[in-house]
DNA sequence: ATTACTGCAAAGCATTTGCAGACTG
DNA sequence: CAGTCTGCAAATGCTTTGCAGTAAT
C-alpha cells in the first residue's frame, strides 16, 4: 500500500499512524467508518492503530481539508473518504448498506433557490437511496 | 396543538405518547432529533414522554411512511420529520447547524446515471452546507 | 531536548433492549 | 380481558477525553 507522499499537508507531523490511515483512505474504493480502517491497518499486518488515534487523525484531516466526514442516510456511523476536490456522490442501498458511486451531478446545473438568499454555499451533498442488484429479490434471488 | 386526525395510520393503537409525537412533528417548522420531540412535549406543561419510548414511536411511523428520518452533514444525531409527500430539501449551517428550506429540487430534472444500471431507485437526499447569514462575519457581527 | 502524538482506559452520549406494570381496543 | 405499549433502568456501541509514556523534529 503505498501513499504518494506529494497530498501530505504543510505543517503536519508525518507519523507511522496518519501516513497509514491516509494510504489507507487512497486505496479505499469506498468511504470508510473509522473502525473500518482500524481493521484494514491490522488485516495489512501491521500493528494496531487504536481508534482514538485513528478519531483524531481523522479531524486533523477533516480540517487541513483532506478528508470529508458524511453520515449515511440509515445508518449511524460516521464515514470517511479522501477530499479528491471532484465531485462524487453515491447511491446507497436501503437493505445492506452498499455504496455505488454515481457517474454525474445534478448540482451542475443547479442553482439552489434560498429564501433569504443570504446563505453562503459551501457545497452539496446529495445521496440517491434505494435497494441495490444483490438485494432486489429476483428469480435467481428470491427472498 | 392539534392533530388533524386523517393521517392517522390504520391498524396503528391510538396512545396519548404516538398522538403527541405526531403532533409534534406536525407543527414543527423545522426536522427534530428525538430528544427535541421529548422536551417539546415537556414544555407544553404535559407529562414526560421518555426518549425510549418516542425512539420506539418514531420507529414505527418510519415503518408506515409516515414520518422520514435524516442524518445531518457533521451532526450525529438524527432527525425527523413527517413525510408531507411532497419534496424538501434543506441548507445546514457549518457552524450553527441551522436548517434552511430548499424552494426548489434539481432532482426534478435528473436522472442519476448508475454505473450497472440495476439500482432501484426510491428517493434521494439532497443537502446544501455553508454558512448562514447569522454566522457570517459581516460589519455588524464581527467574529 | 522539547513538543506533540499515541496507546490505553475510562467517560460521554445517542440509541436500543428488557421487563413489569399500565393502558387500549 | 388479552395483548400491546410505556416508564424506567440498564446495556450497547460509536466517539471523545485524559493521562503518561513514546516518538518526531
Amino acid at each position: 500500500m503505498e501513499n504518494s507522499q506529494n497530498l501530505w499537508p504543510q505543517g503536519v507531523k508525518k507519523t507511522k499512524q496518519r501516513a497509514s490511515v491516509l494510504a489507507i483512505l487512497e486505496n479505499a474504493e469506498k468511504p470508510l467508518t473509522a473502525l473500518d480502517i482500524c481493521a484494514r491497518r491490522e488485516k495489512d499486518g501491521d500493528t494496531a492503530v487504536w481508534p482514538s488515534t485513528v478519531y483524531r487523525v481523522l479531524e486533523l484531516f477533516i480540517h487541513k481539508g483532506l478528508v470529508l466526514k458524511t453520515n449515511v442516510r440509515n445508518n449511524d456511523m460516521a464515514v470517511y473518504e479522501l477530499n479528491r476536490l471532484q465531485h462524487k456522490h453515491y447511491a446507497v442501498c436501503m437493505n445492506c448498506h452498499k455504496l455505488i458511486a454515481l457517474e454525474n451531478c445534478p448540482m451542475d446545473t443547479f442553482i439552489p433557490q434560498l429564501p433569504d438568499g443570504e446563505f453562503q454555499v459551501q457545497g452539496h451533498y446529495l445521496e440517491i437511496f434505494g435497494i441495490c442488484q444483490d438485494c432486489r429479490p429476483t428469480e435467481n434471488n428470491p427472498q
